[in-house]
DNA sequence: CTAAACTTGACCATTTTAGTCAGGTATGTA
DNA sequence: TACATACCTGACTAAAATGGTCAAGTTTAG
């Protein structure tokens, strides 16, 4: 299963940014400083979101990144594939023609975790930008 | 997020030992062979499975392990907890005190990653061993 | 008494993670 | 046109996690 603080972060930033409305363009700088994410690991991640078209960039002075498409139509499954989180639970060995444990069957657990991948994912499907705006603002601890 | 393959094993290991019908002790060289998991591997497994209380040993020739509990009620959560399989999802930092980003306020995405973890709790709850006896057997590719 | 099987703990190679560092290139503004 | 700002790219790396191995036992059935 791989579901790291890369993810986390690209999530926390894309929210950081639709805040602004898709107007004015975000540097990283101001993302890097309001979510204390290091710059050039943003940089990495928005490398990463632009290729997948979830950010365009615009260059020069002033400029930035805007979302490329609405906050309801991003949903977290896309920022997740984007940066590479796969949303794989465990890997039954190398599941090329041959099963998960060598043998021409597959191993008695690989049901379950198909059954869990389709279940968290389900879950991220559900999810979009638009909902995390709505419901998680910074709250007091 | 946690979920790699020593839980997997775990797993594995157990619903091999529960085919036995909890009467012959199973030894752990037996599931090794079976299932293709190394010896060694296996023995801190189990280690951690008995100080939890899922299994029971048998010293001795003719020894080894059977269920400490009906097959419907050991629970996938009670699994992964005995081989220290966090079903946390990402951390956000140390959160002792203070909050997730260094301030004291929560992280914007903190209420997910929350969300996130009682999703797939629910799923282990709701899954035992009985079940997979019943529905995943070994299956041809 | 001895072989089979459990028990414990140290050790380790490889991979992944979470970045840093260094050098660019593009462009709005003065 | 200079220059600061911001994007862009790729190489590199320290630390942690993973998935084991190895060694040296102890216990007990037969």
């Amino acid at each position: 299963m791989k579901l790291t603080s890369k993810g986390r972060y690209a999530v926390m930033a894309l929210v950081d940014l639709a805040r602004f409305d898709n107007i004015n363009p975000v540097s990283l700088r101001d993302i890097s400083l309001r979510q204390g994410i290091s710059l050039d690991y943003l940089e990495q991640i928005f490398s990463k979101l632009k290729k997948n078209e979830i950010v365009k960039s615009i260059r020069g002075t002033q400029g930035g990144y805007i979302l490329n498409k609405n906050p309801n139509d991003i949903k977290l499954t896309n920022i997740f594939h984007a940066v590479d989180e796969k949303i794989k639970t465990v890997q039954c060995k190398k599941e090329s023609k041959r099963g998960c444990n060598g043998k021409a069957t597959k191993c008695i657990t690989h049901n379950l975790w198909d059954e869990l991948e389709i279940h968290i994912n389900t879950f991220f499907e559900n999810k979009s930008l638009k909902d995390l705006l709505n419901n998680n603002k910074e709250t007091r601890v």
